[in-house]
DNA sequence: ATTTATACTTACCCAAAAGAGAGCGTAAGG
DNA sequence: CCTTACGCTCTCTTTTGGGTAAGTATAAAT
């Protein structure tokens, strides 16, 4: 290979952890847990209902399903106050909240990049 | 709501932009799609039948795949040498690399709070 | 003449994920 | 007394993701 001049030298990852990433990544990168993860992260503590509301076109079995991983894995509190209709809260632990920073990188490029996606695609579509 | 007071101004985000980049990550947060980004991203340069062997687990069917959705979505860049038998190489474009680099914070996150999350699991899993 | 290598495509199939919709328990409100 | 609300759970069906295996074209190597 003539080009690829500057190759950073790769530090021999854990290839253990590394599937471990992997797993997290696709795990949190789900659909529906980002679009929750950026409610919560907008709107603060929400009720069941006003998550299944927001998110707009969730069922509710993905909304539990979702919001229950997402308590198993440390990123949302859930909090039940025993009345009747029932009561529940969900809000983003710490964790929760440095997730959903972390994403902003990828958001940003979302929206920075749109553009140039569906271009490169409308050209791509145009060739073939 | 007592608390939540530092709630940010949400300026009125476009929803048809909302559900563009919500169509882009999950498009671009595919499994393979990160597998491949992070691998072409280390590698530069690479033969379909070298990027297969590196990514592990793939089938050529899926190789195929995400490689043409990434190609027209301007990831990367696919150069055939008309040679025989043939020759087809892959690399990032300027957009998969700025992908890659988005995505930088939620590897790091990734790798920062594994520990964290698998704490949580154990805990809820104890729980219930 | 046969094998090998490359980069695919196509056809078929299975299992997992997700959607649709009904049900549940209880109590306040009409 | 019937309805409504809430936060689910359960079942059924559809959709999607993905694996396997075979086929293709061609030329160099054996």
């Amino acid at each position: 290979m003539s080009e690829n001049p500057v190759r950073q030298e790769e530090p021999p990852v854990d290839p253990a952890l590394e599937r471990l990433v992997h797993d997290m990544i696709g795990r949190v990168a789900d659909k529906w847990t980002l679009l929750i993860l950026e409610i919560l992260e907008d709107n603060g503590e929400l009720r069941f209902t006003q998550i299944g509301r927001k998110v707009e076109g969730i069922s509710q079995k993905m909304l539990t399903q979702t919001l229950r991983q997402m308590e198993r894995d440390g990123l949302v509190k859930r909090t039940v106050h025993p009345v009747i209709p029932p009561r529940v809260e969900y809000r983003l632990t710490e964790l929760g909240h440095s997730l959903s920073y972390a994403f902003c990188g990828v958001w940003t490029w979302a929206e920075a990049n749109i553009g140039k996606v569906e271009a490169a695609r409308a050209e791509f579509d145009a060739r073939a």
